[in-house]
DNA sequence: TATTGTTATACTCTATAACTATA
DNA sequence: TATAGTTATAGAGTATAACAATA
């Protein structure tokens, strides 16, 4: 009984911080009145690492949602003009996602309520820890790109994966 | 240019983890075909933790949600034969949520899933990194548990907390 | 036929507000 | 009047499925 299920009691943690840093982040968006939403504020901060505008299903594989859920998003960010949907002249297809004017200001705007959420939040925490932190979220993030397992239900669905 | 804002990043790539652990928990519950859901299992495992009934307003403040919100999961996990109201008989407003025979049964089955979910998403982690990870959000979570500003925009909504 | 994004729809999760029944 | 839980309602977030346009 020392310790029976460590990484379970991790994933708890995990958990119960995951629904706080969003109550949270929801809170300082609110705050500052910008009429954007949490899921909205990460998909402008994600088109703000692309050196040239990406697809909407770029955005959607980069944000790990169906490229439905990006259609809402973009909807809404489009009709308060933050972002602006441009056809791809080489693919008729495709629609690329661009950042406006505006929508580089409120980027600026939500790059400070996120650091006062951040403070909020890791207001437990050192410097050092924070570092530590920092370096662990890296690990879990950016490690498994991959997809988790497309194969179906081959996989014995009862499988505790001890 | 070299760090401007790491409790910034620090967020970021929190919120992208959130979402991450959100998706991949709903996946390993779905498979096991228990019926019920990522928010009914956290309420049902918070239930586990305590000694004897906890009233809804309890539950309400461990989950860090409104009471409102503890209604609809009661709900759904008492219609499943998960959990029982009782009434209280000391006071007639209060009503007490018990674990079921069958609800730790589901709980059993639950932590397996956890388990599962959290080897997946801990897997770029070796073990000395999962007890760091453990302590950091041990400290993050439990550490602070009071309201974050309840008083109104008294405090000016943009200063930002640097 | 495969790819890209969309319209249509549904469900989970949570919030606020107003109400009921206690105390 | 204050407390405990509820009914009523609304909105964010995301999913699946069927479809149109393009390749």
């Amino acid at each position: 009984m020392t310790a029976p299920d460590p990484d379970g009691l991790l994933a708890e943690q995990l958990l119960r911080l995951t629904r706080r840093v969003h109550r949270i982040q929801k809170r300082h968006l609110e705050r500052r009145e910008l009429g954007i939403t949490p899921a909205q504020s990460r998909l402008l901060r994600t088109l703000a690492h692309y050196g040239s505008p990406p697809r909407m299903a770029d955005l959607a594989e980069r944000l790990e949602v169906v490229p439905r859920a990006v259609t809402t998003l973009v909807d809404g960010l489009e009709a308060h003009g933050k972002v602006r949907r441009v056809p791809d002249p080489a693919n008729r297809r495709v629609i690329r996602i661009e950042l406006t004017d505006e929508g580089r200001a409120t980027l600026r705007e939500l790059r400070a309520a996120r650091r006062a959420a951040a403070s909020e939040i890791l207001a437990p925490l050192g410097e050092r820890e924070r570092e530590q932190l920092g370096e662990l979220l890296n690990t879990l993030v950016d490690g498994p790109p991959g997809p988790p397992c497309e194969e179906g239900a081959a996989r014995r669905p009862g499988d505790g994966g001890s």
